[in-house]
DNA sequence: TGCTTATGATATGTATACTTACTGAACAGG
DNA sequence: CCTGTTCAGTAAGTATACATATCATAAGCA
C-alpha cells in the first residue's frame, strides 16, 4: 500500500501537527504569532541586540526567510530593528516593551503546549522523542 | 539560555534536515524531484485514477496546496490530469510512462535516504524514533 | 594603504502550507 | 423537477524555506 512508514514523511507530518496546535493555541489565546515568529522573539530576548544572521544561525534558520520574518515582528511592534553601531552591515534587534510583555505572557502556554503535540504518546515516551530528536539534530 | 528542547521547535528542524538530504541526493541523481513530489507520485502509483482531494487525505495535503504540486508534476511530464468520466468536478491522476519509469528508478533510493535523514541515531534508536513518530500520529 | 575576500542584508524566483472565498457540479429531499 | 447542501477545484493572500545574485561594508593581508 505504498509505505508511510518513511522517516521524511512522518517528520513532515509531525511538523504540520506541530504547528496547527501552535497555531490553534495562540488563536485561542486571540494572540497573532506563529511558532517561528514566537522562537524569533525568544532568542531575541536571550540575545539583546544580535543581528539577523546571529539570529538565523540560533534558531537554523536561512539568511534569506529572517529578514520577512523581522518584517512582520516589527510591524506588529514587537520588536525594533536600528543599524549597529559597531557595523553598519547588521541591524540589532530587540524586543519592544510590547514584545517582552507577550512574551512573558505566552511562554507559560507556548511550554504547555509542547506536550500536547506528542499527546497520543505517554509522558516517558514523549521525553524519548525528544531526546532521540535532539541527537538526531546532532544537540 | 532559552532552551531549544521544545518538541515543535526540535521537528522543524528535524523536517529541514529531512529536506536537505533529500535535495542533497535527488541532485546528486540529476533529478529534479522535492520529496512532496515524490509522496504524490507515490500515491497515485498506488491509486491510479484518484482525484486530488483522495491525493491530498492520502499523503496529507492541503486541498488547496495539492493543485500547485499537480500541475509542476503535470509541467515535468510525470502524471496526467484529466475530467473524471463519472465526476466532472474532479480530476483523475495517473501516471505518464516518464513518471513510472521515474519512480522506478528512484524509489531505491528514496528509501535509502531515510535512514541518513536519523544518520546520528543507531538503527535501532531510528526504528523506535519512527515508531514513536507513527503512534503521535495516531497511524 | 590598497586589494581581495568575507560577511550582513536584501531582492528574486521557486515550492510548500494553510485560510477564506468562489465557481461549478453532484446529490438529497421534498 | 427544484432547491438546498455538499463537495472538487481554483484563486487570492499570508507565511515559511531555500538558492542565487547583488550591494554595501568590513576585515585580512600584502
Amino acid at each position: 500500500m505504498h509505505r508511510i512508514d518513511m522517516a521524511g514523511h512522518l517528520i513532515r507530518r509531525l511538523n504540520q501537527q506541530s504547528t496547527q496546535v501552535f497555531q490553534a493555541r495562540m488563536q485561542a489565546l486571540g494572540v497573532d504569532l506563529t511558532s517561528v515568529q514566537f522562537a524569533a522573539l525568544d532568542a531575541v530576548q536571550g540575545q539583546p541586540g544580535i543581528d539577523q544572521a546571529g539570529l538565523a544561525a540560533t534558531i537554523g534558520y536561512d539568511r534569506a526567510t529572517i529578514g520577512g520574518v523581522v518584517d512582520r515582528l516589527e510591524q506588529k511592534g514587537f520588536l525594533q530593528r536600528v543599524v549597529s553601531a559597531t557595523d553598519r552591515r547588521a541591524r540589532a534587534l530587540t524586543l519592544t516593551d510590547a514584545g517582552e510583555a507577550l512574551l512573558t505572557a505566552i511562554r507559560p502556554e507556548v511550554i504547555a503546549l509542547q506536550s500536547d503535540i506528542l499527546a497520543l504518546l505517554t509522558p516517558a515516551e514523549q521525553s524519548t522523542f525528544r531526546a532521540l530528536a535532539q541527537r538526531a539534530l546532532g544537540l
